[in-house]
DNA sequence: AGCACGCCGACT
DNA sequence: GTCGGCGTGCTC
């Protein structure tokens, strides 16, 4: 008989040991049951270990799947550095299949992309950093960068592997890769069928798949030979999971790079400050058209002024497209009675529900319940209900009357849940077929869109002035993607909504980013990441005297720790959600190891454990 | 008594 | 995370 430690996948228990007749791998995935349990649970074999003194259940049944070495050591570096099980960590990974045979044949690759003497500069710093951080504006050409390196790495018969956001995963960025690798490059994200799956995971296996671009989870595939990771617009925030395992894919992309000697290239027009801190950077400034632009600033309250629809005016009477952002979706955020001042609130949740008019419904952006419009104050039972902080669905409302032969879109998630519905309007609105496009970040995120002569801002401020250490860098890179979506070739114009003329004004131009980073980075020395390890340790219940009973205990432990700063505690911004109170506690640390060693102590089943938070 | 519900603790 | 055990308290 064999006895072995299995993670089990999904699980938050520590492994387990189990008994087996036969000779496993170290990696091997099983099916085991656990006492009170009908269902199987997967797992995956860690280690033989002697036979324990208590009792084994069998191993049910054998997978022919498996994990490799490099899978099992990335999982638990994840478990120890993000705090999970191992179970957990192992999850975020595809299997290799045990019977596909690697398939040799070799493709040679000619992109025909002749690169710029700067671009060239740029490509021969990436190569020779290793591991670099290409900081490149907007229109300079940083994919034909990526392009150039995958290729050499392909033609040495290695994978590569290219992370975007989700959202970027466009037909655009799609085409360009076909047109060089063909068959060779797969696209890889959430939204990707079941079966288009199977058919990559095969493929990349057999060899005749050699590049995947894809959103985080890509880079968890079964690669066995990967010679080079991209992250495009690796200052993104949704690089971060924000379920357990929390991992950052940025991050664990430079760990992994280092620990198997992988190539790196890191790409953004806005480099996070963390990467500028720490990877050796290349500036790529030069663009390849003259895109000079024009910024307006504008003071004032309402959604659309008469200056800046005077502006959209008149860029759609010269047959010009217009994008317009705004961080709010539906037609308005708050619902506030003017009589008894209280606003109309989820039950379940402490935030305001937000008005969809087309669905009739006051809508929770955060649980999803949805209820009808109330005619009068739910509160007070008289009160008139006044709406407040306009989202996109009223813009397109408001723009579609006074532009009544206009074609007017809405770019958000309520409007673009599909993938295929993201090609649709993309293709549609750069083929001229829409003239304005409203929208939310999803507007900001890598698209080409070729004939975009005004870009304008609203509410960028409510981004600004958003309680945390990153609310600068956040809104100054928010507002530099989008205006950078304007006029890429050519004269493109911005007008921006803001009571921060000067400080917007200062680093606008892409730049005085770096003047920028400089600045902010100088500003956190001592106090926040990168300089320290932050960590938020949240607390949810659904009985609110319980988990503040929680809190305080943990808090009063924090305290007491050696070279742990706690920072701040209390009700979390959403105090109530999914029925659930919530509070919580931000912890610091110069020193990685004694915040990990305080998560660690955390024995609480109330307990979510967030560590690098990005809030 | 019969059960719905919520809390708690174990899972090899 | 998920399940069963068990106590509470309500209803027939």
């Amino acid at each position: 008989m064999y006895y072995y430690e299995l993670a089990l996948l999904k699980s938050p228990l520590d492994n387990l040991t189990y008994q087996c007749e036969s000779k496993l791998e170290i990696g091997d995935k099983v099916l085991v049951v656990l006492q009170r349990r009908k269902n199987l649970n997967e797992a995956v074999v860690i280690k033989e270990v002697e036979k324990p003194k208590f009792v084994c259940n069998n191993i049910q049944e054998f997978t022919n799947e498996y994990y490799d070495e490099k899978m099992l050591q990335i999982a638990k570096f994840i478990s120890q550095y993000y705090v999970c099980s191992l179970g957990e960590a192992l999850s975020i990974y595809t299997p290799f299949q045990k019977e596909i045979i690697k398939l040799q044949e070799q493709i040679e690759f000619d992109s025909k992309i002749k690169l710029s003497p700067k671009q060239t500069e740029a490509y021969d710093f990436l190569n020779d950093k290793k591991q670099a951080l290409l900081f490149a504006n907007t229109g300079s050409g940083k994919t034909e960068i990526y392009i150039k390196i995958i290729e050499e790495h392909l033609n040495k018969n290695e994978q590569a592997v290219l992370l975007m956001p989700e959202i970027s995963l466009t037909p655009q960025m799609q085409k360009r890769l076909e047109k060089v690798f063909g068959k060779s490059v797969a696209i890889w994200h959430s939204k990707i069928t079941k079966k288009k799956k199977l058919d990559i995971l095969q493929g990349l296996q057999e060899g005749s798949i050699k590049l995947i671009a894809g959103a985080r989870s890509a880079l968890f595939l079964p690669f066995n030979n990967l010679g080079v990771i991209v992250v495009d617009e690796e200052h993104d925030d949704s690089y971060k999971s924000d379920s357990k395992p929390r991992y950052h894919a940025k991050d664990l992309s430079i760990y992994m790079a280092k620990k198997f000697n992988i190539q790196l290239v890191l790409g953004s027009a806005t480099v996070s400050s963390s990467s500028f801190n720490k990877i050796p950077y290349y500036r790529l400034s030069e663009t390849f058209y003259d895109t000079s632009k024009n910024y307006t600033f504008d003071d004032s309250d309402s959604n659309i002024s008469l200056k800046i629809f005077n502006k959209i005016k008149s860029t759609l009477e010269s047959q010009n497209q217009v994008i317009i952002f705004l961080p709010t979706r539906a037609n308005f955020k708050y619902q506030i009675c003017t009589s008894c001042g209280k606003s109309v609130e989820c039950p379940y949740c402490s935030v305001s529900m937000s008005l969809h008019k087309n669905d009739l419904a006051l809508k929770c952006h955060y649980c999803g319940y949805a209820q009808q419009i109330p005619s009068t104050c739910p509160s007070c039972n008289h009160g008139v209900i006044h709406n407040l902080r306009v989202g996109t669905a009223q813009i397109e409302e408001e723009l579609k009357e006074h532009f009544p032969n206009k074609v007017i879109k809405r770019f958000d998630r309520d409007q673009i849940k599909t993938d295929k519905q993201l090609k649709t309007v993309l293709n549609e609105f750069n083929d001229g077929k829409i003239d304005i496009l409203v929208g939310t970040q999803m507007l900001s995120k890598g698209h080409d869109y070729h004939n975009v002569k005004l870009a304008v801002v609203l509410g960028i401020d409510s981004i600004l002035n958003m309680n945390s250490y990153k609310s600068r860098e956040k809104a100054l890179s928010l507002l530099i993607q989008i205006a950078g979506r304007s006029g890429r070739k050519g004269q493109g114009e911005v007008i921006i909504q803001t009571k921060n003329e000067e400080f917007f004004q200062h680093y606008l131009c892409e730049s005085n980013y770096q003047e920028f980073l400089d600045e902010e980075l100088e500003f956190r020395q001592d106090f926040y990441p990168p300089f320290m390890k932050m960590a938020k340790v949240t607390f949810a219940h659904t009985n609110g005297l319980k988990v503040k009973d929680e809190l305080d205990k943990y808090v009063k432990i924090f305290k007491n720790m050696n070279n742990i700063e706690v920072v701040g505690f209390g009700q979390s911004p959403i105090f109530k959600l999914a029925n659930k109170f919530r509070y919580e506690v931000i912890l610091r640390s110069t020193n990685v190891k004694a915040l990990l060693t305080a998560l660690h102590s955390i024995n609480s089943s109330l307990a979510i454990i967030d560590m690098d938070t990005i809030y």
